[in-house]
DNA sequence: CATGAATGAGGGTTCATTCAT
DNA sequence: AATGAATGAACCCTCATTCAT
């Protein structure tokens, strides 16, 4: 992914600092909201460097965001549910969406925050294909096998169900602080992180039933 | 809802054109990214007029997100499904929020923003229970009917379910920006919303079969 | 020559300091060397304002510019050499330019930066028409005059003569400096101005002897 | 000149070529806009080299400035007039500073940036009188043999003239950006060179006709 | 009620220079 | 002799906010 020379053990580490600590003051704070200064007080690395290995400000918001894709797609990668029975398989693909994207609530606030900016820095990644979601290969592999034993509808569209799949997890992280507010409750303990996953799988079960 | 004393005409219409620039202003670019001077300038008024109807701009702020929640609880409110049979019934609160949602994507960004900065703004307003949405208390009396009459399953958690329907319409149009770089559609067009629709409609009342 | 709409006085007052400020902070340190700070505050004004009423701090470089050309041509319009003997004009107009130029060693130093930029600014302006010199127009008189009464060669090339002009005015000018180091004298001293401009004056009127 | 220890001829070789380095990044964007790590780059050598070799970056403009008038002296004193008669001579002085002047514009950049800071590198320099012109010398012999052959004029100051003669072929050179916006015309092309020799030469000789 | 002018704090970015190897 | 990494001080510019009219 990267066609930069190769760094010195120390240049990668110091590189490494500043992209960690980007990427929790842009989840914190967002793009327009982080401070330079502050990224790199936390990465404990001068300002200076931070626009040696990335550029400008943006260019090291849109590598952030790019890491935060890959990390996501990574652990898609690992995930094997061909030897499992469809529904289980199935449920398998629905809580581990849900699970990560609550583990991963930054993924989320990066991807609020580019589409207030409509994209406009992912337009410019040069690697597109690799944020594409090896999730949407699984499903499609589960819901064939389902169909063909004869226990998922034949009717369903792929894309639209990774999409619901993946809404079933994600708006009530996006949104966890807000509904929290509204409803007053906290919708990222654990009690009620196993009732929202228990019930995003009910959905998808129950709808996929023929 | 105000408490200020009543404006001159002339003094409202200047404040409401504040706030709708304000709206438009925050909702492209969000909370840092919005200019003072551009709203003002967009709403053909003095700067000094918007500090003097609106105090701070984190105060514009928090009064342009009560209006944009409160638009949709108006809306809300004059759905009337209590005359449809369940399954329609039910397929109309899907549509509703879907299409409420995708044509008002202002809403969905002011929300992305809000969470972004942890609901701060929000947790100081005055008033919360406003913000609950009337659409609740219609899902509730929808199932409970359902039940009634052995059509919908009886294990329905109604909160759950509101998040579930409130989220499928809601992640493609928060995501939209990237999701359509990523797969190179646009999710915005009228066919891909009706394909949307008819999507959640498809899920919800296949999950709530007995 | 301001397209920009009329400023209150008051503006225009702080309007003005900046940009006397702006000519002698450039002309004494340089367009990279000058500090947008010190200009503001040897303006007595905010920062700011500097850049709301001139933009840039290249804008502001090609403003003042402009400006230095403007006044050297307000002084040479006012000069009347239509009534003298061709030599005496002759002189008057070599006399003249040594002089302004000595006067106004700042205009000096802002062309020799624009060249080190290779005009870079100077070509953006929408006005180059006006820095051209209504010197060139009163020396071709002159020249005619003298040539007509048999007291001037023929054989002169207009604009190469007003090269040479200017430039037995501007040389020891523009490098007052180094050639004061070299040579240990002041070059700026009345008594040196005097002796140059008898030669500069002598030399012309000497080549153009018939 | 150098003090300094004999270097070994690969850091010779270094120190020359940050010593060109430098000369063309000093001549193109003047001592501010110059960037250290452009001249160590243009070099192909470490920017450490740079500071062991020449100390701070105003040390090094300052052996770049007195290795530009080195290099004029250096073709000064190879000129050689004495064998021709006085008119002849004096021509080739004029044409030859005019021509030089033109193929060393990095010169001129230099004198022009130097003058912005008023000489202020130049004052310090351990060897002043190196920088003194041969011209003068050369001038003064040709003045007084064609005095005494009766075909200068007697009353003429060398200085003054010397002042001259360089100034007619500097002036152009150094504002040859802004002149030639103004003008419109390219002033460097070999044309307008031979008119501008052509002119400075008549302008010389038809002065001194006694 | 409304306006134009002004302010000061701080944000992103750049640069000459030095350290450690 | 030479290098890559790091530093901290500024520098240009922007912005939310207030004053004077």
């Amino acid at each position: 992914m990267d066609a930069a020379p190769p760094l010195s053990p120390r240049a990668a580490a110091t590189r490494q600092r500043i992209l960690d600590a980007a990427m929790a003051e842009f989840a914190a704070k967002g793009l327009a909201g982080a401070r330079v200064d502050e990224i790199a007080a936390r990465a404990g690395a001068n300002k200076r460097m931070l626009y040696a290995y990335f550029g400008a400000k943006e260019d090291l918001w849109l590598t952030v965001l790019e890491a935060a894709y890959a990390a996501k797609r990574e652990e898609e990668e690992q995930l094997d549910v061909a030897h499992l029975p469809p529904a289980e398989a199935m449920a398998r693909l629905v809580a581990f969406n849900l699970r990560y994207t609550a583990r991963h609530p930054e993924f989320v606030a990066l991807l609020n925050q580019e589409n207030v900016h409509a994209a406009a820095h992912l337009r410019r990644s040069g690697n597109v294909p690799a944020l594409y979601s090896p999730l949407t290969t699984r499903l499609r592999e589960v819901l064939a096998r389902g169909a063909a034993e004869g226990l998922f509808r034949r009717d369903v569209d792929p894309l639209q169900l990774y999409l619901s799949i993946v809404a079933l997890g994600h708006f009530t992280v996006a949104n966890r602080f807000t509904l929290s507010t509204i409803f007053g409750t906290d919708l990222g303990s654990e009690a009620a992180l196993q009732a929202r996953e228990a019930h995003a799988v009910e959905v998808v079960l129950g709808y996929l039933r023929p």
